[in-house]
DNA sequence: CTTTAGCACTCAGAACCTTCGAGTGCTAAA
DNA sequence: TTTAGCACTCGAAGGTTCTGAGTGCTAAAG
């Protein structure tokens, strides 16, 4: 207990990567013996033992009961991603999947993203979970409003990174369309390039105010361009696979798969905890990774996360990740979110800014 | 067996009532003994024994294993539903709950359904699920297009329902915005009015020709408008509350629980097996009810629905409903699904062609 | 000092048995 | 036709035993 930081040599190095190795293969507790005669070690059960019984003192390993084998901890895990495992590239099968699906949905980012996030799941067979984009430092690039009928609008915002975002309103039915046009105008002269965090409903009354309209019917369109302004910058959450979790027998036991899912179902709750470290651990890595534990949300003790951000034009917007079963097959999950990420990003980038790739496949 | 269709005299009927009323609240088999007591019922134990025993041998129940109580069978609680469950008015305290809920989000068809699914899920405690409206008589109204930047723009399609839908989609930089803004009017003078289905690629392209551009820029937009009008008639699903039925006792069995989950996750299977019956038992009654094995889709068959429509305008438009155990709170759920109906009904009226409802609570 | 063979010990899980009791069907009396 | 009584059934719960993969420790070998 008190040797935890203690440095490890090379070979309990090597025997902590084959425990978990295995144990990520097999969930089962790996004793000695099995361990030696499947990885091959150049020592006997009795050397592994000993070496077991110093890593479960040190704090990487875990016995389920005395007389099992070991099965990795927190620590074991964090250990094994930060230095052990190794990431190998993704099969070409799967990269080549991973791209053609990602260039058929080409139209919207949104989309993009929700279909990478079911890319990952069924690739990996974990769930997945992506976070709308979101920049606070997004600024309001254009307002449009749209009249579909007498009394209802569409109001049509485009934010700075080229998200676009609508939302149907219902208005005073005297409202005509080019009176909304104008008003619409108005905004947008008003508060064009305005951090959306700024934005009051203030300042939208204010920008709207010499709309040629009654003062009582003009608030209402006012109010209603404001909402649809804020509700621009609306955290989601797309989560998708989580009945795959079902499959491993972590959760066989129904009661923790039960809470388990149940939380996941609270998607604003992830959200959130998500979103909370999106600025973090900039240089470090470009992914984010929480093991049972260190994952702040109760009733995910034994869950991890893999998550990296996705980025639109040059700022991070959100993020993109995988849950599963402590015992995750990390080192194929980061490949893959990996791939996703670039493959994502460089979707986003030549949908956003992008006067490329207008070939003509389009013929019917 | 082969007394299958034989007439219940009443006293059958009230024991047959007894016994699944008692089933859905227990979850176990009920016995003569237990049934007599908690019902009150006005005759002995032995008499329920050979009633049960004939209403085993005509289809009504069945036996887990000899030693054990009865279940109902699907016939049995298919003439429960039919003609022995009492459904009762929705208790004040929810009725208020499902009026709030859906008079808050006012903005938007889909919006609203999907809340009334949440709401319908959150209510009885069971998995909810929606089609997002779709007519197949859907006249096109109006089309938009409107430029977002150089090269991409949003289109804007309306039905005649009142339904707007809306899609990103890349243009060649080279058309503007004037343009842009004439290529949808010619579309919607030529197209107005026609039935989606109707519309093809040529129709569109027939309609559009005279704007002034280069055919080949002229028809890249055109074959967006054409998807994005064909896209409007798209089939949503909206799921809620799925991981609600890992709380019964039918699906302690994880396998079982994972069977249904799995189905239910492809949700193009079960908004294609809703849509069919989507013309179908018009005057019967409002709800369409499958138990057990009707539901003709491997893997539910321990599950049922009850599905109602919703209407737009003065037709049907989809459906939203509950998915639960076989062993379900019938009534209850009868009671919320038909309440959430009218209140539906209602805010898609008052939502889509209404002039009223427009008092100033929105201040702020 | 490290490694390894050997050995006694541990303990969860499977397999088997017993008990218990809620349930049945049948028979005979009311 | 109903019901009391009774013998019978059989799953679930609880207890026992057995098994074997796993351990830690000791002492010999390298």
């Amino acid at each position: 207990m008190n040797h935890v930081n203690q440095q490890l040599d090379e070979r309990k190095k090597m025997i902590l990567k084959a425990i978990v190795d295995d144990y990520i293969d097999t969930a089962e507790p790996v004793g000695s013996k099995t361990l030696v005669s499947r990885h091959q070690l150049p020592v006997s059960s009795a050397t592994i033992r000993n070496e077991m019984a110093d890593l479960e003192e040190m704090g990487y390993l875990e016995q389920p009961h005395t007389s099992a084998g070991r099965i990795p901890s927190d620590l074991g895990y964090r250990t094994y991603v930060d230095s052990l495992m190794e990431v190998e590239a993704l099969p070409d099968e799967e990269a080549r999947t991973i791209r053609t699906m990602l260039k058929e949905n080409m139209s919207e980012v949104t989309g993009l993203i929700r279909k990478a996030s079911q890319l990952l799941s069924e690739q990996t067979q974990y769930a997945s979970l992506a976070l709308s984009p979101k920049c606070c430092k997004n600024h309001l690039q254009q307002i449009k409003m749209l009249m579909i009928e007498p009394g209802r609008a569409l109001v049509v915002v485009v934010l700075s990174a080229g998200l676009v975002k609508d939302r149907m309103v219902r208005i005073p039915d005297l409202v005509d369309s080019s009176q909304l046009a104008q008003i619409a105008h108005a905004i947008e002269e008003g508060l064009h390039g305005m951090p959306l965090d700024d934005i009051t409903l203030v300042a939208v009354s204010a920008a709207g105010k010499h709309a040629p309209l009654p003062d009582s019917l003009l608030n209402q369109v006012l109010y209603e361009a404001y909402v649809s302004i804020k509700q621009a910058d609306n955290l989601e959450v797309y989560m998708a696979g989580s009945n795959k979790l079902l499959a491993y027998p972590e959760f066989a036991d129904i009661s923790r798969a039960r809470t388990t899912l149940d939380v996941l179902a609270k998607e604003g709750m992830v959200a959130g905890y998500l979103n909370e470290g999106i600025g973090e651990e900039p240089a470090n890595s470009t992914y984010m990774i929480r093991i049972g534990q260190e994952i702040a949300l109760s009733g995910l003790e034994n869950c991890s996360f893999i998550t990296t951000t996705y980025r639109i034009g040059d700022t991070v917007a959100g993020r993109i990740g995988v849950i599963g079963p402590r015992r995750m097959a990390y080192a194929k999950v980061i490949s893959n979110i990996n791939f996703v990420r670039m493959n994502l990003n460089d979707q986003i980038r030549s949908l956003v800014s992008g006067n490329d790739q207008m070939e003509g496949d389009r013929t019917l």
